[in-house]
DNA sequence: CTGAAACTTGAACCGACTTTCAACTAATTA
DNA sequence: TAATTAGTTGAAAGTCGGTTCAAGTTTCAG
């Protein structure tokens, strides 16, 4: 096995350089004042909330100015519709798990190991952020586009790093989407038991349990 | 590894004995009639195709009774809201869901094939039933209560199969809940993308690459 | 200090959906 | 056949929440 430390090597091209790409500058609903980009902030972090306790089908425009402090009206200066805010919502929140993931991968010596590592800052992440893991599941059903980017891209993200595991030598030389696609829903169905419903398991215990079936698989050896 | 033949012998409780368990008997909106369960069934069913095809949110009571052929007033004979026939419909599904892969896991020699048996016959499923999963996982929003336990319930089997595996000789003997969620994780991820997403490989291909981390993990060897 | 642009406000409008209900039909029982 | 119960119907009442907008306030450049 190779030693090659991971500090930082890991970073890939992540978060994204100026202020708001947010995918279409569209009608232009940008806030151009200081005051505006508060307020609209403000509706974020309401939405964020709202959202990710009660859910996008109980949550009102209203319950979300509310929260804010802001009038209903002013919700429309800076978004269309409930989908918007939505959409803008999990493409900011994809975009943070993304980078928390990426940042918090570090200290590895194979390819075994980096995987673990990622998974460990996956898991601490979903016990900080319950809510956010909450509102990109339900994109599913709201914005299948955005929720389909955040998984494929996820997996993209590990299947590049399998990849370089089997060019180094650590990881079998075939590993495919497939491979990718299984280690994520290990992650994710993981960190929705140990993390979002419960913390009765540390992450070390948890992530030793990912790592093992990584390295050894299940059978008795 | 011992040979045991698997024909029936990994049947569990499953297929409800009586008609109509469905939880609580509440408030008496069982149908007395054949020409009831009839208009009850119809019901139903136009519930499952809207609720799949265009989500909770969208359906409406009159998209359902309109698709059932049957007037709007009808529905309340038989259901308090539409969050009512939701619940009864997912339990209904969960429950097939769970036959269904029960019966299906024939012909395995050991606890691994047994898996791969399992997964196999789940991925068929997932094809099949596109929407079924779609309602399912929208639970998760609508209904926590019985989407925890559709889950947990899963697990529970995956863990039960786990042990037997231990003892008999072909698992590690230290298998835990983790490691069901684990492979859970695994299969329903590989379901959403090479079931419901689509159908660009082979449920063996797929199969197989779940196999090869079970039983290798995906060091090179 | 002035005027224009950015932003804020909430009442009011509007459409869509849920839920109720009284009148009607079908089936069953005596 | 009459009386009773189960089931069906759709109009209409009622509710709820999204969206609009005209009037107001704040900010700031000139």
């Amino acid at each position: 096995m190779a030693n090659r430390r991971g500090k930082n090597a890991t970073v890939e091209e992540s978060q994204n350089p100026s202020q708001r790409p947010e995918t279409e500058p569209e009608n232009d609903k940008t806030p151009r004042t200081e005051r505006g980009r508060k307020t609209k902030r403000a509706i974020l972090d309401a939405a964020a909330i709202e959202f990710g306790s009660i859910g996008f089908g109980e949550t009102s425009i209203v319950s979300i100015t509310r929260r804010a402090n802001v009038a209903l009206g002013s919700f429309y200066t800076y978004f269309d519709s409930k989908e918007a805010v939505f959409r803008a919502l999990v493409q900011d929140l994809s975009g943070r798990v993304k980078d928390h993931a990426a940042s918090g991968m570090v200290n590895w010596d194979n390819a075994i190991d980096r995987e673990k590592s990622a998974f460990t800052a996956f898991l601490r992440f979903a016990r900080e952020h319950k809510e956010i893991y909450r509102i990109i599941d339900e994109a599913e059903f709201t914005d299948p586009e955005i929720y389909r980017a955040h998984y494929t891209g996820t997996a993209e993200r590990i299947l590049a790093r399998l990849k370089e595991g089997s060019e180094a030598g650590d990881l079998a030389p075939d590993m495919t989407e497939a491979h990718a696609w299984a280690i994520m829903g290990m992650n994710v169905f993981l960190g929705l038991r140990f993390g979002v419903w419960s913390e009765d398991e540390s992450v070390e215990d948890v992530a030793a349990v990912a790592r093992q079936i990584l390295s050894n698989g299940i059978v008795r050896r």
